[in-house]
DNA sequence: CCTCATGTTGAGGTAACCTCAGCATTACCG
DNA sequence: CGGTAATGCTGAGGTTACCTCAACATGAGG
């Protein structure tokens, strides 16, 4: 009931706290935070690459990135190997336990966010990824 | 190019990721950060208040509050003063340096978030807002 | 007056990023 | 081929915007 003063950003801000929230809560049974497991869906889904590739994929700097695969590599979810091809670089995948993991979040639809935003319909979900996908580019 | 694996909730933080980008450019000629503009904003519109009060109109926590105050204090933004009916509380007021910021970057239209938001239509804006506003009571 | 509630802050923490500089390695070019 | 440039990663350090918990002063009710 606080206030009607609230622009577009303060809901969208208001929104990423909760979903972050929920998201962290959804994940804490697995021990790994929402960043965490984006990563690993990526992997899921595109199999062992550069920690390069995988910024790219999560669309965030290459630092961060050592970081995530670090909380990753520690939780023995994924490997470091270094690329044959290339010596300066290491490549990333998924260990068993790893993928274990994916399927077990998946299965158990807890993918928290998907979960989050089940609440609207179809049709506001649609809209929404239309809307999110177009400011994307701006 | 790099993906098409992106769940809905990858696609809001992309989003959100760039909205603080832009919103922090937006203000930087100010000095100030967006969390800053937020707390300014409120006092403008409502005017002086206790710092629980502005805490509400913000939705974060208490503690949280006492750090933005502060970095508006620093900037000699905004005053404390005590309050005169309740030895505890603490009323925060713009000063004229902060109302007169307020105004400014109201007149220069930089309030970046609402900038970026621009680029939608008013459709896209109003469907977007419902849907959050939405999302937010979940 | 004594206990409980309230308003703020100190201390300490977190997630999820960032940049900049440095190191190793590979790629290109005359 | 030798030297310069570009690439891939990481150490160091920073930022934003939050959080909780406990302490402290003050106010309110019985």
């Amino acid at each position: 009931m606080t206030s009607d003063d609230e622009t577009l950003s303060d809901v969208f801000w208001a929104v990423a706290r909760r979903l972050r929230q929920q998201s962290k809560e959804a994940l804490a049974p697995w021990d790994i935070a929402p960043s965490h497991f984006r990563a690993i869906a990526v992997l899921a889904r595109h199999g062992t690459m550069r920690q390069g590739e995988l910024a790219d994929h999560l669309r965030i700097a290459a630092r961060s990135t050592t970081e995530v695969v670090d909380g990753l590599e520690e939780r023995g979810l994924v490997e470091r190997t270094p690329d044959p091809k290339d010596r300066r670089a290491i490549l990333v995948g998924l260990t068993g336990k790893g993928a274990g993991l994916f399927a077990a979040v998946r299965a158990a639809r807890q993918a928290g966010s998907e979960e989050y935003f089940g609440a609207l319909s179809e049709q506001d979900r649609a809209d929404l990824t239309r809307i999110l996908g177009r400011l994307r580019q701006t």
